[in-house]
RNA sequence: GAGGAGGCGCAGGCGGUUGCAGAUUGGUCAGUUCGCUGGCUAAGUCUGAGGAAAGUCCGGGCUCCCAAAAGAUCGAACUUGCUAGGUAACGCCUAGUGCGGGCGACCGUGAGGAGAGUGCCACAGAAACAUACCGCCGAUGGUGUUUGGGUCUGAGCCGCAAAUACACAGGUAAGGGUGCAAGGGUGCGGUAAGAGCGCACCAGCAAUGUCGUGAGGCAUUGGCUCGGUAAACCCCGGUUGGGAGCAAGGUUGUAGGAGUCAUGGUUGAUCUUUUUCCGGCUCCGGGCAGGGUGUGGGCAACCCAUUCUGCGAAAUCCGCUAGAGGUGUCUGGUGACAGGCAUCCCAGAUAGAUAACUGCCCUUCUGGUGAUCGUCUAAAUGGCAGCAUCAGAAGAACAGAACCCGGCUUAUGUCCGCCUCUUCCCUU
RNA sequence: GCGAGCGUAGCCAAGUGGUUAAGGCAGUGGAUUGUGGUUCCGCCAUUCGUGGGUUCGAGUCCCAUCGUUCGCC
């Protein structure tokens, strides 16, 4: 279980903009930073995704759907080795592939794994990321 | 049966469901110079980590810059260093030589020069590179005593002889002691005492012969003998053009020049030679650098193309996966490896895909059941081993491509599998 | 990708190849004091990250390896 392309931060800029801009939540293991990106002039503001943004001005009336974006960063201190980085990240994307339906169209996140959390299993994440979203009120009302 | 040595292989197999990435074929949207390009999408098809992908310790390919290439001398760097071969190359590999270790199979080896020079060798010791502390000797020389001889009446004297004392000059490197190390070792002769002073054997050195492509081996002869350290500086030999690295570089964008009046321009330095290099001069032919705007035509001016320099953007595209490629087989070679033929196409992500669950088979282990032969035993309804079948468990560990190859090193095993050899014990 | 440094007692650390590795803080034993502090005297490294090698001798020199810190793009 991953995530599609589309479903991901793809650019340093993306990155950047939500460090900037956007809230912060954590908990022991993880920390999220969300940014809700539903004002089309946020859009010019950040110079990313210049073909997406173009194909909203074409049809302003109609409202797209903005997908929501996930990124996740894990540094080199989280483990050296690259396997246990990898499959923390897969654990976390499986498991933000069953929210995905909740959460709200337009939010860009990131996810940012600490470094003890290499001890954590699918479980805790689970419990984490949960309450992590709920907190930052990202998953709308069911 | 027990212990050991060396080498090779494997990284379970075939499927299913869901999900991700790429390719292809469609569909659709946008742009278009109508060639196509890009985005989205999936009804389908195909493909999707390793033996180390790791560490980045070496060697290359590839790309760009210093015009390029070849040679000579000097310099610098490498820190390469027994020999022969293999390789694109290597500090890698193969086969050998010497030395060291092991009963052996076998293993290790940073293995040029200390007889070119300099430095260092703490403490101890006399002395650490040329010396003599204790000791031994004191033949010879010196001094003294005694006896004899010579001369002489005698005292005395002596280039006299013998004996003896001293340990003064001196000799010695056997022995003691010190040390990692004290100038070959052992024995016999020899000597005042000793000593390669002489001889025998051994070690080492040199020469000659012989075997070997060679490192070296063997034999003979010779003069007798030289401290260690070069992973201290260094000397010698060898190798190398330097720098940067796929975030190279190309493409694209942008800014500023040049658009030719230089007599030549280079790799660490100097010199020489060459050129399908760049540039210049002379002569001949062509042109007065090209295209456009402008103008009657030209000049000027501006723009484009060309060329140079600087800057920047983006993870859009190319680089970007057909290669010193894999597999099979034959030939040559002791071997590393080389060659021929056939056949195959086998990841290309870029905040970075390869995952989760599951079925059958296979392998191993544990337990049960069954039949039959083998073996142990005096004997078996008992034990051991194999076979068939059933049930359960395990199939892991180390670890994740990021331009690509060749090595090295390190990590790792389901009590993984296979082969060869060696030592000891028992039985025949 | 390219490069540079550091590992020595619980902590901070010095250390030209030559004793059983200098200090300071902490710890601990004793003395001083009626008690505590101060002060004074002691003790505390089974060996210099690990494994090999060179050397008579290695924390130091060489090689390999492990860990860790930092720089540039």
């Amino acid at each position: 279980m991953a995530l599609p392309k589309v479903h991901r931060l793809r650019h340093r800029q993306d990155f950047s903009a939500v460090y900037k801009a956007g809230l912060r939540r954590s908990t022991q293991n993880l920390t999220l930073r969300a940014l809700q990106r539903s004002q089309p002039a946020e859009f010019n503001l950040s110079a990313v995704g210049t073909d997406l943004s173009t194909d909203l001005k074409v049809e302003p009336p109609v409202e797209k759907v903005v997908p929501t974006r996930i990124g996740i960063s894990i540094s080199q201190k989280v483990s050296k080795r690259a396997v246990v980085r990898n499959r923390i990240k897969r654990q976390l994307k499986a498991i933000l592939q069953q929210f995905l339906p909740y959460i709200a169209p337009g939010w860009q996140l990131v996810i940012v794994v600490k470094p003890t959390a290499t001890e954590c299993g699918y479980e805790q994440f689970l419990q984490e990321l949960k309450q992590l979203l709920i907190s930052a009120e990202v998953i709308n009302g069911h």
